[in-house]
DNA sequence: TGTACATCAGTGAACGCGCGTTCACTGATGTAC
DNA sequence: TGTACATCAGTGAACGCGCGTTCACTGATGTAC
């Protein structure tokens, strides 16, 4: 499975091969069939540990967030220092996304919905506590999963110090949509 | 590069063979050679065609929303027309993002740079036509960019009327960025 | 404590296959005289 | 108008290689008596 990560991770999960799998983790192609049916089947594990790492940062942040300070900020960089931390897991995910079978791109996109979903619930919580009702919030979960998504994959290819940037922008962008979710209907948008 | 097009939307660009172009165009693997060096100058061809087309989608775009009528929903329904009869192209911008060659992959993000700043622009131009001034505005045109782009490789795979569906959450989603960059600050976010 | 047996992760050789790349070639089309 | 030659897209055979999968096997570990 380690070995499995890493590669996808370097090159894609769907362009590894099952003998690379089985020299990373130090056997012959043949033992590889003790553990996994195919290269489908551990593609299928791999996701699940991809969904609870997804939420497992979730419960990092809400950790993160009591106390005083801006939520998004600590929830940001919870985010970011996840992904970071976990960026063969990470990778995957975004790389995955499109491309490879349809079996592993279908539990992806599950995990990712469970993802949002989560989110959801967290900001309606989180509104309710500072009495500033939002509409759309699931609308704005999506939008803001969607950011943080891409942006981080970005983040990760970066330098520390470009990181850093990347993770200020992504702070305001976030909060830009919470005003946008937040805000009473004005006469016309453009 | 019509069937390299088409290999690539379906099973991504990097696992494409040589071979399965040559076939696909009709012709034997060594005549590959006469009209490209390798398989990566034909990828860095074919980014070079996402690039257009982006501009191209742009163009259209800007077209459209002369008139009246909310200009948000008219650039949005352009995009997904455009994703949608360029499927292909389209498919192996946001599949390649991550994975296949460092090469490919930072061209890509070249020509998506060169996208959102366009878009910043065509933010910029409309809010002053419609006075109503917007702060950070190239950050909610990398927001809008990564919705769009995130909620548009889903939409693909969708039947049509899921496709409409979505199409509209996009364009509440783009709406609610530009509310959030467009109100005055408030006291504190959460 | 000692022996017989079951389990099972891993071995290593073999298979047929599609891969990228090379090579000398063919044959159609365009150009010069 | 007719002939000689250059160009060049495409051919087809061959190469060595890594691939997924199979097979009978080995040898360490745990269990039953």
């Amino acid at each position: 499975m380690e070995a499995a990560l890493r590669l996808s991770a370097e090159q894609g999960f769907s362009s590894v091969s099952l003998r690379e799998v089985a020299k990373g983790a130090g056997i012959t192609p043949a033992g590889f069939y003790r553990h996994f049916h195919d290269m489908d089947e551990l593609g299928l594990i791999l996701v699940d540990e991809i969904g609870l790492g997804l939420r497992q940062l979730l419960r990092e942040a809400r950790r993160t967030i009591t106390g005083e300070g801006s939520a998004v900020k600590k929830s940001v960089h919870a985010f970011i220092d996840y992904i970071t931390e976990n960026a063969h897991l990470f990778r995957v995910l975004q790389g995955e996304r499109m491309g490879s079978s349809p079996a592993f791109r279908k539990a992806l996109f599950a995990e990712i919905d469970r993802f949002v979903e989560e989110v959801t619930e967290d900001l309606e919580r989180g509104a309710k506590l500072l009495n500033q009702p939002l509409r759309d919030t699931a609308l704005a979960a999506e939008a803001i999963v969607a950011v943080a998504f891409t942006l981080g994959a970005e983040a990760l290819d970066l330098p520390k110090h470009k990181r850093e940037q990347l993770t200020e922008r992504l702070i305001k962008e976030v909060k830009m949509i919470l005003r946008g979710a937040l805000a009473p209907p004005r006469k016309k948008m453009k």
